[in-house]
DNA sequence: GGCGATTTGTACGTATGTATT
DNA sequence: CAATACATACGTACAAATCGC
């Protein structure tokens, strides 16, 4: 994807991981108030083809996220943002 | 993996490799048993973080387990005992 | 209730890079 | 150098849940 490795800052170790690059992007774009609560956010095959990353990688990217508790999904459904 | 280089018997050549030791590993599970025909396998994902080694890895195993007829896996659905 | 479209969930298949032997 | 093994990522197939019609 388009993300560099490094812009300044740091929001996470490993960002030399894709999925990981692409859950800071998101989790940063909920921080900024671009992504509010309640939100839904595009389907998952659509971020993979959004962010040019395979659908796996979104898959352990949401997961991250989820565990930070910043979105929920639901099977058959989407992801919202918390 | 946890397995043994070799408690007596020599199920198979190259027992030194770790691939071999989970075909053979698995052989033996199906050979006593363990595991029926029709049964299907946990996922070849699953199967790697079980035995504590790498996809790729269990990929050779199954593939060696293929060739000899005792499993059989389809793309998409999971590989079970012949 | 059925049916199709959308979406998440799970699983196999392949490629690449690194390290070790 | 070749084979093994690890780790990550991309790609594809099949399955299940939800929703609107």
């Amino acid at each position: 994807m388009l993300l560099m490795p490094s812009d300044l800052a740091a929001p996470d170790d490993n960002a030399e991981l894709v999925y990981m690059r692409v859950a800071d992007d998101i989790a940063a774009r909920i921080a900024s108030g671009e992504l509010t609560p309640g939100t839904r956010l595009r389907s998952e095959r659509d971020l993979a083809e959004h962010y040019g990353v395979a659908y796996g990688t979104i898959r352990r990217a949401t997961k991250v996220l989820r565990e930070r508790g910043l979105i929920e999904t639901i099977h058959g459904r989407g992801t919202y943002v918390r």
